[in-house]
DNA sequence: GGTGGATGGTTTCGTTATTGAACCTACGCT
DNA sequence: AGCGTAGGTTCAATAACGAAACCATCCACC
């Protein structure tokens, strides 16, 4: 399956991944919550090549979660700064920085720390359910069948059986493609 | 810069992506925590070559993140199941879904809802401060030196100054590498 | 005792994507 | 004129991916 095909899936974690799936944009979006903007200095912060690195700039333009915006004229010159879209990434790559911190640090401790600038403390990032405001285990999340949803493919499993019933309430139509 | 190189970085989002940071192992973590664990059940749902599942889920055993479980023998089956390393990547995993809920999902709204059993209502995740509880935004954060920084090309800009004065307080000594 | 099905892969080969190095453009400075 | 800076593009060589076929075990049946 190509790229392309990915966003087209009835599916968030596709849809998510066709943005930022790729080990280059990830490292892109970090340095740009460091504040990080310009061409040059991404390129020689993370190593990577300049046709890639202007072909994942190119591309989180187009999915609006980085914005060109100008810095100077004579010579027109851009930086890349996070949208709306973009800073709501927050969460995805503070939880990657924290996986990271606990499972891959070396024995000299974790690279950076976080200061909350609210409560002045230290912190790790914990995620809540928004209803009861509980720390969120996979145990105790059930998935249902969301608007959505299309294709019983990316249904998952234990709700196939369920969907197999609704497309064939009277078994005369056509509709189960 | 190759893969290998990337986990030898002084950056918890390098080595993090070294783990995860390709969208075929993404998306097989998704299903992972919707509780599939078969090869051909993999294979059907992702619509990925077999090859490339067959590497993909052979380097996640490597890297602790999911094992090989027999679930029969003659002739012996394996199923692949989340380690606790596995598990603790819930919350990238359910950032990830969230990203795509708000800003991916189609007319027709989300496909899958999520219920916490444990309040029995629907919920989106929300990330919060580990010590005042308040949600957090990109913009509160301060990030500091943490006791596993190396090189200074991984620190973001605003602490690059200051490393810089770190490393010659008496101009004489060699300690600057 | 040969055939077929289920499961979990590997081989092979042609097409894309990535890498590394060099090159280009527009401007400002001296 | 010549050099430096910022932000790219072009090109050839290499690595990764995709599609299809093939292989290995075991069982069940005829």
């Amino acid at each position: 399956m190509r790229w392309n095909k990915l966003e087209d899936e009835a599916c968030s974690v596709a849809r998510t991944v066709s943005v930022i799936g790729d080990r280059w944009t990830l490292l892109i979006l970090r340095d740009c919550f460091l504040r990080v903007r310009r061409f040059e200095e991404f390129q020689a912060r993370l190593g990577v090549t300049r046709p890639i690195l202007a072909s994942r700039l190119r591309k989180l333009v187009k999915d609006f979660v980085l914005a060109k915006v100008p810095y100077q004229e004579r010579p027109l010159r851009y930086e890349y700064r996070l949208t709306q879209k973009g800073l709501d990434l927050y969460p995805i790559v503070m939880s990657i920085v924290h996986w990271g911190d606990v499972h891959m640090a070396g024995k000299k401790g974790r690279p950076l720390l976080h200061q909350h600038v609210n409560c002045g403390k230290a912190f790790d990032p914990v995620m809540i359910c928004s209803a009861c405001g509980e720390p969120l285990s996979p145990k105790h999340v059930h998935v249902l069948r969301g608007p959505g949803a299309t294709s019983p493919r990316h249904l998952p499993p234990h709700l196939q059986a369920a969907e197999a019933k609704r497309q064939r309430p009277a078994r005369s139509s056509r509709s189960q493609r």
